[in-house]
DNA sequence: GTAATTGTTATGGTCAAGTAGAACACTAGT
DNA sequence: ACTAGTGTTCTACTTGACCATAACAATTAC
């Protein structure tokens, strides 16, 4: 069962640190299909939010296809990320994590990073990941709605 | 003269895209020191944004001491964000970009590029900088208070 | 069937951020 | 002095996120 926290201090909304905590989740395999989230009022009580808040969050989970609620007993996790390969995402993650070295060498601020990534990110959309098909298919294809 | 656009589809607000393009373009060095930025009235018209939008902005850069506003003449760069080499900036680029669909090939999706890598910055605080020094100190200490 | 547990909807209110419009104040060129 | 160009201030509106409360609806266990 996942354990939820919120950080009121976060500029991200409650809600959607909720989402974030939950796709984290799906990626690492801490959550799969067929699991149960936490209760509508157990998350109330113990990240102290409102159950709107909490619902809003649900929602836009069901509403990508990862989660399913079902009246009187519970939300159950009915989508997969994908699920990275736990080799895969060391790997990328080490890979990263040599390059944030870099960048801050170079002088960069974790503002400027962010800000870099979300260009490179911007300018290779969509369209252009066709080109790349090294392999990446069968994983892509074994992935549901989630970001559609 | 810089030249500003506003995405008013992005969730950053219209405000943070102008203080974003101006440090941008600091590392850059298409603006240096001395420079003029657009007139208030200019970005309005160019934006369609208000003019308070265009002052947040520039407050927000004068607070941060990277410009200066002269009533009646203009807002001027006075500061400098030690400027990336622009050699420098090619290399790291490219390096993110390789990395960036290395990412995308093992099914991340932006929204969960981008989490990775805040937790990556977060992951690595500045204290652990301090180990790095491979004649980094310089180019830092070029720098003036803006991330302060 | 009843009760407990769960998700759901509705109403109304608070608060902060972002934005907008109009008027004001300073500076420089003529 | 006048004027055009500049930054600045004030007030108010809109929106999104959030909370409080209450009632409703479906499922499950007894």
């Amino acid at each position: 069962m996942i354990e939820f926290h919120v950080d009121r201090a976060d500029s991200l909304p409650a809600y959607a640190q909720l989402v974030r905590q939950v796709r984290e989740a799906l990626r690492l395999g801490v959550l799969k299909p067929g699991d149960r989230l936490p209760a509508v009022r157990d998350v109330v009580v113990s990240c102290t939010v409102n159950a709107n808040t909490v619902l809003k969050a649900y929602k836009e989970l069901e509403h990508g296809g990862l989660v399913e609620a079902r009246q009187g007993s519970g939300t159950f996790v009915t989508g997969s990320l994908g699920a990275v390969e736990p080799h895969d995402m060391a790997r990328l993650r080490t890979g990263l994590s040599r390059w944030v070295a870099e960048a801050r060498e170079a002088g960069l601020e974790d503002e400027d990073v962010k800000a870099l990534v979300t260009a490179v990110l911007a300018e290779e959309p969509a369209a252009a990941r066709r080109d790349a098909g090294h392999g990446a298919a069968a994983r892509r294809d074994a992935r549901q709605g989630a970001g559609a």
